[in-house]
RNA sequence: GCCGACUUAGCUCAGUGGUAGAGCAUUCGCUUCACACGCGAGAGGUCAGAAGUUCAAAUCUUCUAGUCGGCACCA
């Protein structure tokens, strides 16, 4: 073995193997009874590439995933990416533009379409691969994309469905619109962004028939050739008698009315608001209660049309802002400009400044399902938002205020609008086009242009990736499901199977930013079509953050490309890293964090290589690790005579396993044995329990102490000696054994965060086959990811293990902390004197060589009270321990006393507490007891320090 | 404007009523036969501030300040 783990050969190899061998499908857990286990993936855009957020998104779902399908169930990590209508035409436009100097226009629909689609093939495995990276262990096989056939009729049967309950309508409404994508947008993909920079402008418009004139504040002066009204407030004593009066309004020839309505706000600008109905979504409000025209006066990219007049025709909005502007000037009608902060809509994907247009688009009402979400919330608290606060809170909020959803977007790449119209303009929405001729009566129709947000097929992704089409009645599998149904079914990969055996999901893992866009969306869907939430579970992971605590942005540029950090440290380690964070929370990326994990990934390797170096004649010897297991495995090779024995019954094992007790291996145990099997199974049943509450970064913090501080710290060198002893002996085999034992078992817990590492270290072990046993998979040897997750046993924690080991571990540390502090060269081997209760003095005895070995004494000598040369430096320790180092002739008296002052003071200092908060009445009769009596008997053993301290002092002067 | 989160060691962060923790950085000492991506031993915090509840508060309540986020926005 190398000296320093290398991880590119590692990630090299092993991904391909479980890939290629099926491992990843749940067809690879034979067992007919498992219950299953299914997780989506968010699917990123089809234009994609991996950043920092997927990483943590993955590894999260990777890490549950991956332990389910140790734990024995039918895991399915499903993949996919959506085809991004926007970013994806965008891109192949700009491509061709390149490339051809053609516009989408140029080369027609259908062959822009395949264009796409042969982009897709070409480019679009970008992101996939880089999953493939990451070691994600998603079903290849089942691979999903938003545009393809299944999908894409599900898509279609949810359109009619929903149009001809009525909930989705077309109509005439403000929307916003993207000049620069041409296309409409829903409000969930429009951001806000505050300019400084803004103006007020306050124009002055005369009124017909007098000398008066009316002054309207506006940011946006290009409007008001599309102005069809002024409004006041009718209480507005300033303008009451204006109401009802005509403006003529300058630069067109038109004449406009001076309105009422309680929209205006008196006390804001000047009072009197100009109102033009087709370009901002509150006065199209205020002309349809007045009965107002609405004109447009803007083409679809922004640029001023016919009815803006011959003068502004062809200008584009912010050229036709000056135009207005100065001609308001020149004509003594612009009252004054003020600096003023306006709050703009930017397209979320290419910044540029929306514009509200009236147009005719694709709408679905939600109420209905929102009330289903909102009722499943009320009702059952689901899906369980993980961290529940604040998230539960926010996405009710949003349902409770949800608005029509904008579906129309005028691409050409994406789910076409299943609506059909003929000359006379009448609509039909169906399935199919022979459909539409049927129901239209004519074959003269032409499909709407529009295609589908891509989000809309999205909101189906956690059933239609399951095979759900909508074609007819399918249902999850708590539903009762009918024969006819399943002779129905029309996909060739049995898809009415997938969607019974894992809908609802298991757990959904994703960030904040699409919780409205798709978790919400989806959980309404799945509730209208499928009658079931599509998953239990919702994990809002945070957003990593640079070095500065920055969101990472390209303008900024600021990001960090996982792939590089891949590169340099391992993927293992970046996982470790992202699981390690806090769950929920946002963290800053330091390299320095990344770089203790990739150290931790070289002790783990290290550690494995001491143990392989040493592993002639060992084992896995899985039986030690617990009687119990061993008591069940004899049993069941006594099958036969046992006949009916259920392994499960608990209390048949507990009559049985003394039996047993002759050879109970636990009698032939050290204490470091029993102390590291105790931690072991301490460590597996909080990692797990840290898991099932999707604490991550417990888990992370639980394997790295456990491994680095108990295992390597410690166990391996308390055994060292033993088993790195010359020749062969059955008492060096057993404890190359165990140590190999603990080391797989450790692997298992770790193999869910560090696949690949753990992978390849498992391969390396002797014999590993023997720890195979109860595993639910027949492929269990030739892979550590289906091998059985260390559950923990808590029956296998020994608390008196651990605290005399604890004993241990302080004397060994005492006699460093001395030595370090009196300055005892490492060479120098002096003599310990320990003095100790009989309990305590048996283990000492025990571990002699351990102590003396780990710290480099010569002699220990342990009795009843200290009786240890004048000139010896001393210490105290828990349980009325107290040790001495003769130092003769190397002893600074003086700096000795000066040790022996400060660890007085620091008992003085807590004893004094201590003894004031016993003094105090209150605490004695309203405190638990237990906590009373713990601060006496440490108070109690403060005092017996002290006064051996003390003693220590009298006897140095 | 409304809602929410956060503020703990130099840095990044754990820690939901009972003596403040980790990693990195830092100091001292180590070619100890797995690992210098290492080993051993230290130093370092009035837990943002104030008030309250409690025998007991980093932890619960209220207020203040700062940071960040979501939602809604008046021309």
């Amino acid at each position: 073995m190398e000296k320093a783990y290398n991880p590119t050969e590692a990630e090299s190899t092993h991904y391909k193997r479980w890939e290629e061998r099926g491992y990843f499908a749940p067809e690879i857990n034979e067992n007919p009874n498992a219950e299953a286990f299914s997780i989506v993936i968010p699917p990123p855009n089809v234009t994609g590439s991996l950043h920092m957020g997927h990483a943590l998104q993955h590894t999260l779902m990777d890490v549950l995933t991956r332990r389910k399908r140790m734990q024995g169930y039918r895991t399915l990590f499903l993949v996919g990416v959506d085809h991004a209508g926007i970013s994806t035409q965008l891109m192949v436009t700009r491509q061709l533009k390149k490339d051809e100097h053609k516009t989408p226009q140029d080369i027609g629909r259908e062959t822009f379409t395949e264009r796409v689609w042969a982009w897709k093939e070409k480019y679009g495995g970008t992101i996939t691969n880089q999953i493939r990276r990451e070691g994600l262990s998603v079903d290849w096989s089942r691979e999903r994309f938003t545009m393809e056939e299944s999908l894409s009729i599900a898509v279609r049967n949810v359109f009619v469905r929903l149009y001809e309950e009525g909930w989705i309508y077309r109509g005439t409404r403000i929307v916003n619109w993207c000049p620069r994508d041409k296309t409409v947008l829903s409000d969930l993909e429009v951001k806000e962004e505050t300019r400084k920079d803004g103006k007020l402008y306050y124009l002055k418009y005369p009124i017909k028939d007098s000398n008066k004139k009316i002054t309207v504040a506006t940011t946006r002066p290009e409007t008001m050739l599309g102005d069809t009204a002024v409004a006041v407030n009718a209480d507005d004593e300033r303008y009451k008698d204006l109401i009802g009066k005509t403006i003529e309004l300058p630069l067109t020839d038109r004449e406009i009315p001076i309105i009422a309505d309680e929209y205006v706000d008196a006390e804001f600008g000047t009072g009197a608001v100009k109102i033009t109905p087709a370009h901002d979504p509150n006065d199209y409000e205020v002309g349809m209660r007045h009965n107002l025209e609405k004109l447009v006066v803007m083409n679809d990219d922004a640029t001023m049309n016919a009815n803006a007049g011959a003068d502004f025709e062809g200008l584009d909005r912010y050229e036709a802002r000056e135009k207005v502007v100065e001609k308001f000037e020149e004509l003594g009608l612009l009252e004054r400009i003020d600096d003023y902060e306006v709050v703009l809509p930017h397209c979320e994907r290419c910044r540029t400044v929306v514009e509200p247009l009236l147009s005719e688009q694709w709408f679905v009402n939600m109420s209905e399902m929102r009330d289903m979400a909102l009722d499943l919330m009320q009702k059952e608290h689901a899906p369980h938002f993980y961290p529940n606060v604040p998230h539960e809170k926010v996405y009710t909020t949003w349902l409770e205020n949800l608005k029509d959803w904008t579906i129309s977007r005028q691409l050409w790449w994406g789910h076409q609008i299943p609506a059909w119209y003929d000359k006379a303009g009448n609509v039909y929405v169906a399935r199919t086009k022979e459909e539409a001729i049927k129901k239209a009566g004519t074959d003269k129709l032409a499909q709407d242009s529009d295609v589908l947000d891509t989000w809309f097929s999205s909101a189906l992704w956690a059933f239609s990736t399951l095979g759900w089409t909508g074609e007819e009645v399918q249902s999850p599998k708590s539903k009762v499901q009918s024969q006819e149904t399943e002779q129905l079914t029309t996909d060739n990969r049995q898809p009415t199977t997938d969607l019974e055996t894992f809908y609802p999901t298991d757990v959904l893992v994703t960030g904040r930013d699409i919780i409205f866009l798709w978790v919400s969306r989806m959980v309404m869907t799945g509730l209208k079509f499928l009658g079931e939430k599509p998953f239990k579970d919702v994990i809002i992971h945070g957003t990593v953050l640079d070095k500065n605590g920055q969101r990472m942005s390209k303008t900024k540029n600021n990001g960090i490309d996982p792939l590089d950090v891949f590169d340099k440290y391992g993927v293992d380690a970046t996982r470790m890293t992202l699981a390690g964070s806090s769950t929920g929370a946002d963290f800053a990326w330091r390299d320095e964090k990344v770089e203790s994990f990739r150290n931790f990934a070289n002790k783990i390797w290290n550690a494995t290589r001491f143990c392989l170096m040493n592993s002639e004649g060992a084992q896995v010897d899985y039986t030690f690790l617990n009687p119990k297991a061993e008591a069940r495995e004899i049993i069941k090779t006594l099958k036969d005579e046992l006949r009916e024995f259920d392994e499960e019954d608990e209390e048949f094992l507990d009559k049985v396993i003394p039996e047993f007790a002759a050879d109970n291996p636990k009698e032939n145990l050290s204490i470091a044995d029993r102390w590291i099997i105790s931690r072991l199974n301490k460590t597996a049943l909080n990692v797990n329990k840290a898991l099932e509450n999707y604490q991550f970064h417990e888990a992370v913090q639980l394997l790295y102490h456990f491994f680095w501080d108990d295992f390597c710290d410690w166990y391996i060198e308390l055994v060292k000696d033993e088993i790195t002893s010359e020749g062969v002996n059955t008492k060096r085999d057993t404890a190359r054994s165990r140590i190999i034992t603990i080391l797989e078992q450790a692997l298992r817990l770790l193999h869910p965060f560090m696949p690949f590492l753990t992978e390849e270290l498992w391969h390396k072990l002797p014999e590993v086959s023997h720890a195979l046993h109860n595993c639910a998979y027949k492929n269990a040897a030739a892979t550590i990811m289906l091998t059985d997750y260390p559950q923990g046993d808590a029956s296998m924690i020994d608390e008196k293990a651990e605290s005399e080991m604890q004993a241990v571990i302080e004397l060994i540390s005492k006699v460093r902390n001395i030595r370090a502090e009196m300055n005892i060269k490492p060479s120098d081997k002096p003599a310990i004197y320990v003095a100790a209760n009989q309990d305590l003095q048996k283990i000492f005895r025990e571990n002699k060589a351990q102590i003396l070995k780990l710290a480099r004494a010569d002699e220990l000598k342990i009795s009843e009270s200290l009786d240890a040369p004048k000139a010896s430096a001393r210490g105290v320790l828990s349980g009325n321990v107290e040790i001495a180092i003769p130092l003769e002739g190397l002893i600074d008296f003086e700096k000795e006393s000066e040790r022996l002052e400060n660890q007085l003071t620091k008992l003085n200092t807590e004893g004094e507490r201590l003894t004031r908060q016993l003094a105090n009445k209150n605490f004695i009769e309203k405190a638990p007891v237990e906590k009373v009596n713990e601060l006496r008997n440490r108070v109690a053993e403060i005092q017996q320090q002290t006064a051996a301290l003390r003693q220590n002092l009298t006897a140095l002067k």
